[in-house]
DNA sequence: GATACTAGACCAACCGGTCGGTTTGTGGAG
DNA sequence: CTCCACAAACCGACCGGTTGGTCTAGTATC
């Protein structure tokens, strides 16, 4: 990275200003998800946050109106992202849906998406938390639950198109309770700070899973289920 | 009740001991789970209590150490109480255990047990909040987490002995995924705040929770579902 | 009079939020 | 190229309010 006379028509909006401003609006937005991830909203301590960002209560209110607003934002940024890469992409390309649906909960169960443990997933800590309490946050929450389920259903319907699932079950009721069982096994490792259980009735849902597909198609094949 | 000059030899343990101490005792454990009900455990103010309850800071501090043990000891009396006459009671009772797992369900559905729909339940409240947070609580809530899911593979295991249930299932994978799904769907109410979305997974739960069945017994028969 | 219990003023710690003031980067004038 | 004006960005002491918890004084009951 040459410093050498950089062109001095050269819009300086793609780098240039971002220092500053940029940067600390995002370090904000960082430390604020870490601090809310690891102990909620409410307890989400602003000093913390501050001492996480390397800046101080002024930079924040600054950029931010208030505590709520920067949670939001938090939240948003992050959260929409997780979602969108986890589930949404792939099932809009998944040739067939329950397959992909066992890949994803497959990615789980290893401990590649739900890093730790103690800390649960963000969505449904944050679900939990705040749905009772502020009507922004629990609109946003909501909203992507929404999105999660449609996304799911629509991989189902194709499915069904395609021949690969049971037209006997309703994809929409079939999604709304997938995601209800992913969001309550996840809750259960958290309480259990283990994901044994995890296992437990991530084996039972994959039976449930494969139990959607057509008798001709490849039924309860031995290829699919936890390693173990 | 006459205060006619009572037996002055009466044991005074029935009634007399609970005067005042004991009766300021319950009316503190009361008020500090409705307290923790609405706002959780971190967030549920002593002074607020005090106030609901009717005594304070010097009653409460002589009944119990600090809040932890007052928060704890409110949980447990009516979370121990709740899981045993909704689940552990009836299941441990039942001749068929998809029938019984059916009929809490719809209760549930219908609104007969989830009372309010904005608070949630309490369990999965206090799961959430205080899973990461305090041993001591967590401890507990698995606790509960474990009878329940024990109860209800108990009675799936009856029912394959008894030819109800399919044996090529494990029971002790479907209660957990059992406990699972009901505990996400009630979070997904919770975040909706309309049981609408309940409805909508309880179809397919019940769904599967009839293809438990043995195909000799009353299979997908009519008479379950969701009322609507 | 001893014991169990109640009362409420009081405390330090921390909370989110405010505010006057300083630093920093930049565009235009000379 | 230098300098200045101006605004965006940043700083941290400070505010009122609330928290869980302590302490001393007083009261009902045996």
């Amino acid at each position: 990275m040459p410093s050498a006379t950089p062109p001095v028509q050269a819009k300086k909006s793609e780098d240039a200003r971002q220092i500053r401003g940029e940067r600390t609006r995002q370090a904000l937005l960082e430390a604020a998800f870490d601090e809310i991830h690891h102990h909620g909203y409410r307890a989400a301590s602003l000093n913390e946050i501050l001492k996480a960002a390397g800046c101080t209560k002024g930079s924040l209110y600054h950029h931010f109106p208030d505590k709520h607003a920067l949670g939001l934002a938090a939240v948003v940024d992050n959260i929409d992202r997780f979602i969108e890469t986890t589930w949404l992409k792939p099932l809009a390309e998944a040739d067939n849906a329950i397959d992909t649906l066992l890949d994803i909960l497959e990615r789980h169960a290893s401990g590649e998406i739900l890093t730790d443990v103690r800390l649960g997933c963000p969505l449904q800590n944050l679900s939990q938390e705040m749905s009772g309490l502020d009507e922004d946050f629990r609109t946003y929450l909501n909203a992507v639950h929404d999105r999660w389920r449609d996304a799911i259903m629509e991989a189902l319907i194709k499915g069904q198109e395609n021949g690969q699932v049971r037209k006997d079950v309703s994809a929409k009721a079939a999604a709304t309770m997938i995601v209800a069982t992913h969001q309550g096994t996840v809750g259960l490792i958290k309480t259990a700070q283990s994901i044994d259980v995890g296992a437990l009735s991530l084996d039972a849902f994959f039976q449930y899973l494969n139990s959607l597909r057509t008798t001709g198609s490849a039924d309860t094949g031995p290829q699919r289920g936890l390693a173990s």
